[in-house]
DNA sequence: AACACCTGCAACCGCCTCTCA
DNA sequence: ATGAGAGGCGGTTGCAGGTGT
């Protein structure tokens, strides 16, 4: 278009701002409003650009502007963004109260930048930087590839959960199409598949954290997140190196820290946001409508589902009816409904559906190699729904259901298996 | 003390998207 | 449908202050 830059007239002023024309700006902004940026310095006195003076406001003076030093969990939810979203600083602004885009672009290059690189983690990709992750010093496990290789291994789980979850959410939308459960201040934390998501994000596809959060309200019906879950979590190693980095590594080998980190993690890569944002629970609707998904993750995550990033294709009212199936499962899903989705998932009609277990559990001991202990969640389930009056005849179903389980083990791993190399969730 | 180098951050630049005539 | 204006975004730069030699 040629257009010619805004600040094209000679004599206007360039670098740092005096205290004078930052009260100017301020006093005009504040009687009138901005109004038209080219507009304002004309009328406000300043022999500035409007794009200037627009970047002042918002970098600067804006009043609602928190400024310091970032805490540890907006480091956490700038990284977690990072992974889901690239360097669409704007869009995690969003999601860091006070803070803007600038700071955190700023406070990325210099800081997390870096110290994602000295964990052997590429800050672009979030993978990691060593194609031998198996490559070890001295005949001992080398540290970043272990932890690069947790972080490739909770990318495979994670998509694999959401693709499943998907499925199981169909599968109780089916079961029970009305049921709709308190939700209480529990949240859905997703990433869709990203056929319709911004292509400045290397991430296209889908990461959905399964997480037990201290903000849900467990009552006595919600079955997820009562159990603390094993699971590896790259944050949370980011969290040991943190701490142990501080304490200049003087305690390795400590019960539950390896080489500085921790492999055993309640928490998921989506697990930490700000208050007032969306505490998660955590499941995604990848598998069946990636439109839906990609638009219910702008919505939840706190974007627009119609804003410049992520136009959707599908209806509001779908939306709205996948997120609240979604929210009901989650939350209220009770024994009935639960009984009700094993017996649909023995119908043929739903074959290839998985049942709805506590899949981190059990992915994560197939992932120790565990998988003998794996724990017959159904069957916890119901002994503690016995507590409260459940049925418990166990032993024919019981073995059925290790069929289900092993058919849905496949499943997983078929997943993993075809899961997109390029994922950039890590 | 002087200099070089590093770091952090405010600000700029150029491109992109949206809106509207 | 098209083009211009305006705002917004992300990459980059430049400078001030800190640190090391």
């Amino acid at each position: 278009m040629g257009r010619s830059p805004c600040c094209e007239k000679v004599g206007l002023k360039k670098g740092p701002w005096t205290p004078e024309e930052d009260h100017k700006l301020l006093a005009f902004i504040e009687k009138h409003g901005h109004g038209s940026w080219r507009a304002l310095p004309a009328k406000a006195g300043l022999q500035r650009c409007g794009k200037s003076c627009r970047l002042r406001w918002t970098n600067y003076l804006r009043p609602d502007i928190k400024r310091g030093k970032f805490s540890l969990q907006e480091e956490h939810t700038i990284i977690q963004l990072h992974a889901l979203l690239g360097n669409r600083w704007s869009a995690i602004a969003t999601h860091l109260p006070k803070r803007t885009d600038n700071e955190i672009k700023n406070y990325w290059n210099t800081h997390l930048k870096k110290r994602l690189a000295n964990m052997g983690i590429d800050p672009v990709t979030h993978k990691s930087k060593s194609d031998n992750l198996c490559s070890s010093v001295d005949g001992r496990p080398n540290n970043d590839a272990n932890l690069s290789h947790m972080a490739q291994w909770e990318s495979a789980r994670l998509e694999a959960e959401a693709r499943l979850a998907g499925e199981a959410i169909k599968l109780q939308h089916l079961s029970n199409p009305l049921q709709h459960h308190q939700v209480s201040n529990a949240h859905v934390g997703m990433t869709g598949l990203g056929s319709s998501t911004s292509a400045t994000s290397s991430s296209s596809t889908t990461s959905i954290a399964l997480y037990n959060n201290s903000n849900i309200n467990h009552t006595n019906n919600n079955k997820f997140g009562a159990a603390r879950l094993p699971c590896l979590d790259v944050l949370k190693a980011w969290q040991g190196f943190r701490s142990t980095t501080k304490s200049e590594m003087t305690t390795k080998g400590g019960g539950g820290v390896h080489g500085g980190v921790v492999l055993e993690s309640p928490t998921s890569t989506l697990a930490t946001f700000p208050e007032n944002s969306l505490p998660i629970a955590a499941f995604g609707l990848a598998g069946e409508n990636p439109n839906i998904a990609t638009a219910v993750n702008m919505e939840l995550i706190g974007g627009n589902s119609s804003n410049s990033e992520g136009r959707m294709d599908c209806g509001e009212e779908d939306l709205i009816g996948y997120k609240e199936s979604m929210e009901a499962m989650l939350i209220g899903m009770d024994e009935s409904a639960w009984t009700s989705a094993v017996e649909s998932v023995k119908s043929e009609e739903h074959e290839n559906v998985v049942p709805m277990t506590n899949f981190i559990d059990g992915f994560t001991d197939l992932l120790l190699g565990n998988s003998t202990a794996n724990h017959h969640h159904r069957y916890e389930r119901n002994n503690s729904s016995d507590q409260s009056g459940g049925n418990s005849d166990h032993s024919d179903e019981c073995d059925e259901f290790d069929q289900e389980k092993k058919n849905y083990w496949n499943t997983i791993l078929n997943l993993v298996n075809c899961s997109p190399s390029d994922s950039g969730v890590f």
